[in-house]
DNA sequence: TGTCTAAATTGACCCAGAACAATAAAAGGT
DNA sequence: ACCTTTTATTGTTCTGGGTCAATTTAGACA
């Protein structure tokens, strides 16, 4: 059962303020797996950069029909504001930690003006990023989606292993379905067509191994 | 025929500085139509608001499947770097006027800090309506697709006309295609339909009139 | 004004992926 | 360890939207 309210964080989450960057290092929050960092129409107050775990951010429409936006991995930056609010449900998939930054640190060049570009040229990439993205939801087939997402986890989080490139998958199928705009059986069945034609070994349920990185890139690109 | 070559941008760009806010309305860059503003791997040295005119942001797969990524209406920013580097194309649908900002004016907080802190808002924007994109490509049908771009386009530069709002389409059918993730085909037919549904009338190709706008917008939500 | 070319529409057919359904496998909870 | 519930897999069927093809319409240019 998901507990939706982020008391983990709430009783770690720094007081103190960042005005430098010397400082980030020294306050972390913590997040269990299945709490919610945020939910959509609440106030930002504070960004947050993955530290370790896993983040899934999540956008509903009113039937229930649900777009997962991103994962956040260790590195990425999220809870990024528009009109002073968040416009996506964010949970953590695993327990995971995160530096928060307050969002004046972004919006107020003033305070720690290196820290301010740092998350300005964060939200930059991620522009760039979504447009990839557009490009995957719009113009690929289900087998292109699903091997260009494992191209970007093994080459964002793969570890090597015996040789062989693996990818911890912590989302559900239907995570990842809603992520590449496309149904849990159709993830199931592509990775199942992966496994049999020796691109990919299935070691657990959340865990991928790659056998053909260069065939696995091959069919992502179609 | 194209102009892929924006001479007339080139002839109007300002070169004198933007320190100061108020130099805004001094200078302004004129984009005939089918002449490109930038292309995929340009460094970017300006970002432009539109003032008048519409913009066309396209990236491109190697195989040739194209992604229309955005329109530039009046008052979008377009031009938003990563790692220094525009990552769509641009091109002016028909005469654009534009007014540009320096690269720093996003990326240094220091010369124009009301500026600065515009341009970054702006950006921080695109990143929200981005992510309402997604769900559009991911979670839509074309039926839904084709409605919700009409209500975007209705509400941001629908003029009233004898009482009814009508909407110019200034790009091809082709163009709304692959803004939408769907073929040329699937929106001449759907743009049928809904004038056979007298939800809309076909003006001309380039002009359509809202007959029942609450049926649209009841058609964009499914 | 007529000619040529590109864009849009419409029709016929097809197929990738959705929807529905039935197990099977995992993950929790006690 | 057992029971329950959720998630994943696999099979079958169906359909939304793609593909291919034929007109029609609209621009572009002389």
């Amino acid at each position: 059962m998901y507990v939706t309210i982020p008391t983990e964080y709430s009783a770690t989450a720094p007081i103190a303020s960042f005005a430098s960057t010397s400082s980030r290092k020294t306050t972390e929050a913590r997040l269990k797996a299945g709490s919610y960092l945020f939910f959509e129409g609440d106030n930002v107050d504070w960004l947050h950069q993955v530290t370790s775990g896993v983040l899934r951010l999540t956008r509903l429409l009113e039937d229930g029909r649900r777009q997962v936006i991103a994962f956040g991995y260790p590195g990425d930056i999220v809870g990024f504001p528009s009109d002073g609010l968040h416009h996506t449900d964010c949970e953590a998939l695993v327990e995971t930690r995160l530096q928060p930054y307050r969002r004046s640190a972004l919006e107020n060049s003033e305070d720690d003006p290196q820290l301010h570009k740092q998350l300005l040229q964060a939200a930059l990439r991620e522009i760039s990023g979504m447009q990839d993205h557009f490009m995957m939801l719009g113009r690929k087939s289900a087998a292109e989606k699903v091997a260009s997402f494992l191209c970007v986890l093994v080459d964002r989080v793969g570890e090597n292993l015996s040789g062989f490139q693996q990818v911890e998958l912590p989302m559900s199928r239907g995570d990842i379905a809603d992520f590449l705009g496309l149904t849990t059986e159709t993830i199931s069945r592509t990775l199942t067509q992966m496994r049999k034609n020796g691109i990919i070994e299935i070691e657990n349920i959340h865990t991928v191994k790659i056998l053909r990185p260069s065939a696995l890139l091959e069919m992502s690109l179609g």
